[in-house]
DNA sequence: GCGTACCAATAGTGTTACCAATAATTCGGA
DNA sequence: TCCGAATTATTGGTAACACTATTGGTACGC
C-alpha cells in the first residue's frame, strides 16, 4: 500500500472507534437491516464496553444519519436513503463491503459530473505557480507510467486529480478529493485498471494539464470529460466481464 | 416557513445537541479559529453541562472532521480544508453564518455540475409511474407560479429537483437533495429570487419534465443545464448588485 | 553543545453507579 | 370502541474516579 491514505490522520485507536469499526460496516453492508433496533445494553455486552463508550459510538452513527436513538425505543437503523452518503467514513465502509461495485459505479458517475466543471474552473482561477506544479505532477505521472511503476502512478494520479479539484477554487469540489482518491485506489485494488497505464489516457491527462496551464477552460473541461467517460466505460465493461463466462476472470487489460 | 425542512426529523432537543448548536456554528463561522484549542473542562463550565455531554458533542464534531481530540492536548479545531463540507449539518451552519454567500456560490456550482447529468440519468432509468408523477409536480409548480403563491412554488420547486435527483438512480446524486433544498430555500430567504417566477424558467422546467417523461437524456440534460446556468448568472448579478451603489438595494427582480 | 532517557504534569479515555426524562405499551373506564 | 392514565423499558444526564497516552522539561551522558 502507498502513502496517499488519510489526509486527516487514520482515526485514533480508541475504544469507541473500535466499536464503530465493527458496527459501522455491519450497518453499511446491510447485515444489520434498516428498521432493526438494538439497545445500549446490547452494545455494552456485545462489545464488552462501558455505557459511555457505547453512547459515543451511537452518537457518531447518529450524526452520520445511520441510526436514530430514542428513549424507550432504543437505537433504530434508518433506511438507506436517509444516510449521509458523502461521509468519507461511510464511503470507506461501503467500499469495503459487498456493495463495493455499486458504490464504485455511483462514485464514478459523481466524478464524471464534477471533474470536468472543476477542471474548467481550475483553468479560470488557479494561480500561476499552481498551474506549473500541476504540469510537473503530470510529467512525473507519465514517467511513472512509462517505467511501469503502478504504485507511484496511482499516487501521482490521485495527486493530479486532487490538485485540480483544489485549484477549482470551489471547496465543495475540493471536498471530493478523498472520494476520488478512494475510487482510484479502489479501481486498482479490485483489478479494474489496466496493468500498464494506457498511452491514450496519459495523453488526455497531459491535455488537461496543459489546458489548465494555458487558461483554456473549455479545452480542460472537454479533455477531462474524455477521461471520465472512458473510466465509466471501463467500469461497464468490467461489469459485463464479471457477468460473462467464468473462464474469463478479472481480466480488464486493454492497453 | 414551509414544510420542506428536515427529511430526517429535526434533531431531538437533547443537551449535547444544544451544545452542538452553539459550538458548531461558531467553528463553522470561523469565530473559533482553526488551530484553537479548548478543553472538555472548558466546555463543561461554559455550557454548564456534564463531562459526558461535552464528550458526546466533541465526538460528533470530530466525526465531521471539524476538530481533533487528543490526550494531553485537548480539542483542536482543524483547518477548514479538512472539514466534511458535505455534512448537511455543517452546510446549514455555514448558510446561517457570515459566509453564506460564498457557501451558496459553491453549492450552486455543485448543482450546476450534478443536476444536468442527473436529469439525463433520470430520463434513462426512471420508472413509468415516476415520470408521470414528475410531470404532475411540474404542472402544480406552474400553477403555483401563475397564481403568485411563492411559498407553494418553492416547495414544489424543491420537490421537483429532489425527485429528479432520486430518479437518477444514483444515490450520490440523490444524497444532494437536501443540499439543493437548502440552496433553493436560501435563495428565497436571502431575496435572490424574482418575486414572481419567470416564465422562461418555468418553460425550462417543463422541458426537463417532458424530456424525462419521453426518455430523452440529451434533451433533459441540456434543459437542466440551461436552468442551472441561469441560476449561476443570477447569483453573479446579485453579487454585482451587492458590490454596486448602496441606493440600488437587494433588488434582483428580473421577471 | 547536543541528543537521549527518564520523569512528572496534564488532559483525554474509560468505568461505575445512580437518578431523571421520555415515550411506547397496557390496561381500565366511559 | 375509544380515550386517557398508569406502567415501565430505555435513553438522557450527572458525578466521581481510575487509567493511560502525550508532551514538555530535565538530567544525564556523549
Amino acid at each position: 500500500m502507498s502513502a496517499h491514505a488519510d489526509h486527516g490522520g487514520p482515526a485514533r485507536r480508541t475504544l469507541h472507534n473500535r466499536v464503530l469499526a465493527e458496527l459501522g460496516p455491519a450497518i453499511a453492508a446491510g447485515e444489520v437491516e434498516p428498521g432493526h433496533v438494538f439497545t445500549l445494553d446490547r452494545l455494552e455486552r456485545d462489545y464488552g464496553v462501558s455505557r459511555t463508550v457505547a453512547r459515543e459510538a451511537v452518537r457518531v452513527l447518529e450524526s452520520m444519519r445511520l441510526v436514530v436513538s430514542r428513549p424507550r425505543t432504543g437505537v433504530r437503523v434508518r433506511p438507506q436513503a436517509e444516510w449521509s452518503v458523502y461521509d468519507p467514513q461511510l464511503i470507506r465502509w461501503r467500499l469495503a463491503g459487498p456493495g463495493r461495485m455499486a458504490q464504485l459505479r455511483s462514485l464514478n458517475e459523481l466524478r464524471a459530473a464534477v471533474e470536468p466543471p472543476a477542471a474548467a474552473s481550475a483553468a479560470r482561477r488557479a494561480a500561476r505557480a499552481e498551474r506549473d506544479a500541476l504540469v510537473d505532477v503530470n510529467r512525473r505521472m507519465a514517467e511513472a507510467g512509462e517505467r511501469g511503476d503502478l504504485a507511484a502512478f496511482l499516487d501521482l494520479d490521485i495527486e493530479f486529480h486532487r490538485r485540480i479539484l483544489r485549484l477549482s477554487g470551489n471547496e465543495m469540489f475540493a471536498g471530493l478529493s478523498d472520494v476520488v482518491a478512494e475510487v482510484l485506489t479502489g479501481r486498482t485494488t479490485y483489478q479494474l485498471m489496466p496493468h500498464r497505464p494506457r498511452p491514450h489516457a496519459l495523453r488526455l491527462h497531459a491535455h488537461v494539464a496543459s489546458a489548465i496551464h494555458s487558461g483554456l477552460p473549455e479545452v480542460a473541461e472537454a479533455a477531462m470529460r474524455a477521461i471520465v467517460i472512458e473510466v465509466v466505460a471501463a467500469l461497464d465493461e468490467a461489469d459485463a466481464n464479471a457477468a460473462g463466462p467464468p473462464d474469463a476472470p478479472g481480466l480488464t487489460e486493454r492497453g
